[in-house]
DNA sequence: TATGAATGAGAGTTCATTCAT
DNA sequence: TATGAATGAACTCTCATTCAT
């Protein structure tokens, strides 16, 4: 065993260089790192070796830990803030079915990769990294209270939506989509019948419309097919 | 306990310790520090000296530190169903009033004391701790999961409620209360106008019951001002 | 080997408390390894092993390598350096034998101590300790100068010593004692015949009071212009 | 080699690297950063960066940072040791005279130049590099010596000088100049009034020749018995 | 030659845990 | 019980050295 391994055929390298590459594959090791673990339980060794280096080249790209969960977290999240602001924009149609699209499509995208762990990250984080808090208030939560909000004020204003304290109101739009992200890497592997992120948002829908109160009239189906 | 305890007999000093009431004053201290930094930067040097004990007595009490923390979340749990559940057995108005008062109720006690970091320390450390993400979800998801469907389905049977998804609709209903919660602890201090509970919950209960979308026929004022 | 040491005489404890020692045995371990191997090279652990704790006692007692090496300096040269302010104070004599009393004395205390290898700490780490530095300059350089200067000033007044620059004699008065100290450390081990503290210090007092030049005739003019 | 290296063919770009001046620079970046940081701090990088090369290319030139820390040693040191030898050799005029023009040269060249680093270097290193500090002592020391005793023997037989201990006084001679020397690299910043060494220069030879005692009468026997 | 990406041993530091007192 | 001194494993970070390019 041990000569063999020592001396494999000479031609392959040790290691190669990926200067371009590295940056990008320690980043994703590192947020299945920090997703799997937090943050404290996380050692850059496994980061490390998860990207196929040495701990020492980490510290050619990312200073110390810190910076790397800060870049992890930016990296992660910039890129989608950015394409929904564009959805919204360039949409055409009506205020229900944006919304519908924004919640689905967030849903679709977060709840599938291992960026559904970042929200987790934060959260626990907050109080240790007052900065990353802060950053990722100022970047992902006023930008995301920006576009729903948007969307609510564009839904009264054409008759679409009842009036509303539009303050308070995009926080409890966006709470079941954030908890069924939360819930999925908390509580996923107690429930007994898994837990189905289309069926969630669809209640979730469901009740954000027309609420839980019995009608005197029917809700019609074309509006209901919209979901 | 109240009186005897308060006022003890003016020989003995007031500050003298008592055995008995150590756990409960370490429990205290800890939860704090766990709240506030997480549990892997919580130092156990911190949590003894918020209870005004050395290091060493820490562990005359507690084995080690995760076995700390399943008491800390223990402790602070129980106490709070039992109560919970009391209230709903003993309730007889309707389901809205009932509902209405749930969440009033969870969000007035939860929100105030330092009962609400246990949902963070929770969702933060379910990964690195399952055996207690596994309690709490057994203990009160579970337990609340019970008690929202039960007034859900009350309400429906009633007629008071539109049918519903039952297994999922009950996580909606709950997700913008515990978002609340999650809130204030991560992003309150960077929300410029502050974080008013009543009005989050008011907002939440007006799209719960009546939802986004703009009604031919009003809503009548006696079904307002249950909220 | 093995059980008969993993269970020697079970009444010998692992460890003592020794609260009240351990700091003067650590400095004194830490002096030693400073001046053995320079403040880099010096490795805490050694330090550690030398005074019989393990690594992680030191920092009960310092916070940090620099803040020992720092409390080394301090404590190792403080106690001497008030010693011979009250030398000075008291002595009745004349100036030329305290003056060899005076160096006579550091030489004996200092270089017989592993205290003699803190001018050549200083001097080494001068540049990357500047703190450490200024220290030594304020606390032990400059009551040094005044000691030295003093009994110059006496000497001189009393027309026992010839008139000089006093700002910069004092420095060459010193400098073959500080010489020797730095040889010991330095270049001991290389002198084929050894190097005698009281030797090097007679040649210097021989030359300090009457100099190299010859008696009896007056010094040239011109020899001396060439200075 | 002044001229022609100053002013280059003005067709060749001036920065144009020549493979030959490479050691000669890496030394003087060396050079410089040892005598700033000491060995142990002073990072191969951080030379390298100096000398405009990257650290791979400094150990095409030295095996590793002991084989470069010599090299500048060495390098450093060997030119001057030469001349100083060749200047003793041809000197014609009387002993005090050429104690003069030793000790003002030396002072003259080592103190204005990186040079005055390296006494620092090696009592600093001399520990961890005792190969370096043999070096430094059979080649410069010793030669040191050789030089300052002959001039001592000289002026003793012509009767300038008064008989001395030989084997002593030749470091006794020279210790103002070293201490002044190391005075320079490590309290300099701290004297408020700055560090003339033409008049420390002046001072020792004042003592060195003419020595504390005040002249006109004989020195009592009773207080030289004080040494 | 020259580069600089990559390595990995090693050091300082922290802190949960143990145990003499 | 209670203390807090002492331990030592574990972790982050550094940097001399190597080597693919």
């Amino acid at each position: 065993m041990s000569m063999s391994a020592a001396l494999p055929a000479s031609s392959e390298p040790r290691w190669q260089r990926r200067a371009e590459a590295r940056p990008q594959e320690l980043l994703d090791a590192a947020l299945d790192e920090f997703v799997e673990r937090g943050y404290a339980a996380t050692r850059l060794e496994a980061v490390a070796r998860r990207a196929g280096v040495s701990k020492g080249t980490l510290y050619l790209y990312y200073a110390n830990k810190a910076e790397l969960f800060k870049a992890v977290v930016r990296k992660s999240l910039v890129a989608n803030l950015d394409e929904a602001q564009a959805v919204i924009a360039e949409h055409q149609g009506g205020s229900r079915e944006l919304l519908v699209f924004l919640l689905s499509e967030f849903t679709r995208r977060v709840s599938a990769s291992s960026l559904s762990g970042i929200p987790k990250l934060i959260l626990a984080e907050a109080g240790n990294f007052p900065e990353i808090a802060r950053f990722y208030y100022e970047e992902v939560v006023r930008r995301g209270r920006g576009i729903i909000q948007t969307v609510l004020q564009q839904g009264v204003d054409r008759g679409e939506f009842r009036p509303m304290d539009a303050d308070y109101t995009w926080r409890v739009v966006i709470a079941p989509v954030v908890l069924g992200i939360l819930w999925k890497h908390s509580f996923l592997v107690f429930e007994p019948g898994g837990f189905e992120f289309e069926r969630h948002l669809r209640a979730h829908l469901d009740l954000l419309f027309d609420g839980l109160a019995a009608r005197g009239e029917t809700v019609p189906d074309s509006a209901k097919d919209a979901i």
